[in-house]
DNA sequence: ATTGCCGGGTT
DNA sequence: AACCCGGCAAT
């Protein structure tokens, strides 16, 4: 009884005839307290790593928050001053996931799918891969992988871009400032023109059907490029680069052409994935790092500490720039996950003492003072025969 | 402190 | 075998 005292409070007392309950309510409550103990622990701990990783992550991604931040108007900051307005930036950004040119990708559907539908689609780039986390910040391909990091890159003056794939990429963003050209995106269709409104009224006309509704779709359908680019690329780069850089309202803006798209892109399929994926992420965290770091991180030695510095780039914007203003319901859950796991070995300890106090025994029924009432096991003091466990 | 009951003693 | 109780673990 003291100890129910002690652990349940005065409320969960129970009365010497009620102990009948007893065992049930102290397991509850026993239950409830570890979990708020876990919780609080894995908060403490969780926030602690996030605290650890954060510093690191924020040189390394402060080139696509600073851009989310642009794109609602934020001012550019250094890096040591932004953590909380970046959290703000990424709720607002999330909150203007709803805006209709921010949707307007998803409505595609009856379009032929193409690299296209499926980047801009949102959800579908972020689950299509599974099961939310790992294809988000797993990257699914090493060209996807190189896009994203090189996308954060490219945009942070800081950091200088590899070889490779990376140099288009970086010729294609550099091209915003020498735009000359554009090219239709639509899968196989390479057509490039050097008018805005001749590629939106061929995309509108031959790839959209002349479709009254298509009016600001055309943007989604192509790219500026610069007029000496006209190499083929890889498909994964430019139908990434292409429909990210026509989500935005003014293709020609090189912040709002990531800013934008990234958080649409997410933010429609984020409220739930991003709660799954940050549960598994924490639930995870002991997994090894080195495996999906990518072979072009930056060779930082805080890029190999901390797991979520070693996803690309634009993985944590999507996370941040989404999952920030859900981090706490995530942070909520993920205690109670890892709850569920911790409270296993304490219900198996409580297994293996249920017996006691689940049954009424004949004393408790009967009393002491009516002990002659007792069942003989239980008048030995053996175990007692008329209320077996 | 109370309870359940094992282990052991006594008759 | 029937009965009783010390003592312990769990609560």
């Amino acid at each position: 009884m003291a100890a129910v005292k002690s652990q349940a409070g005065p409320g969960a007392m129970q009365s010497a005839t009620g102990r009948k309950n007893y065992g049930l309510v102290r397991h509850c409550v026993q239950e409830k307290a570890d979990a708020q103990k876990h919780r609080q622990n894995s908060v403490l701990r969780s926030s602690v790593g996030f605290g650890e990783a954060w510093p690191a992550k924020l040189e390394q991604t402060n080139t696509v928050l600073s851009l989310q931040s642009s794109s609602v108007h934020l001012p550019y900051r250094s890096p040591e001053s932004v953590e909380m307005d970046e959290i703000m930036a990424a709720m607002v950004l999330t909150s203007l996931s709803c805006s209709p040119v921010i949707q307007s990708p998803t409505q595609r559907d009856p379009l032929p799918h193409g690299p296209l539908d499926m980047e801009c689609g949102g959800g579908e780039l972020s689950d299509s891969g599974s099961s939310g986390y790992w294809s988000w910040e797993h990257a699914p391909s090493p060209s996807v992988t190189e896009t994203d990091s090189s996308m954060g890159q490219l945009g942070d003056e800081g950091l200088h871009p590899e070889p490779g794939a990376r140099d288009e990429l970086e010729s294609r963003w550099c091209k915003v400032s020498s735009r000359g050209a554009y090219r239709c995106l639509w899968p196989s269709c390479r057509k490039v023109l050097t008018s805005r409104v001749g590629m939106k009224r061929h995309i509108r006309i031959l790839h959209l059907g002349g479709a009254e509704q298509s009016h600001r779709e055309e943007d989604f359908y192509y790219t500026e490029v610069s007029s000496e680019e006209e190499e083929p690329t890889s498909p994964s780069l430019s139908f990434i680069s292409g429909p990210w850089s026509s989500c935005s309202s003014t293709p020609s803006q090189p912040t709002s052409r990531e800013a934008l798209p990234s958080s649409s892109a997410f933010s429609q399929s984020a409220p739930s994935s991003v709660w799954q994926i940050h549960t598994e992420h924490l639930y995870q965290a002991c997994a090894p790092i080195e495996m999906t770091k990518s072979p072009d991180s930056p060779p930082s030695c805080e890029w190999t500490s901390a797991r979520l510095q070693l996803r690309p780039q634009i993985s944590m914007s999507r996370s941040r720039s989404v999952s920030v203003g859900e981090q706490w319901p995530q942070r909520n859950n993920v205690p109670t996950r890892s709850h569920t796991i911790s409270a296993s070995p304490s219900r198996g300890h409580c297994a293996i003492r249920k017996g006691r106090g689940e049954a009424k025994k004949c004393r408790k029924v009967y009393g002491v003072e009516r002990r002659d009432q007792w069942c003989t096991a239980c008048r030995w003091k053996k175990a007692c025969q008329r209320f077996p466990d």
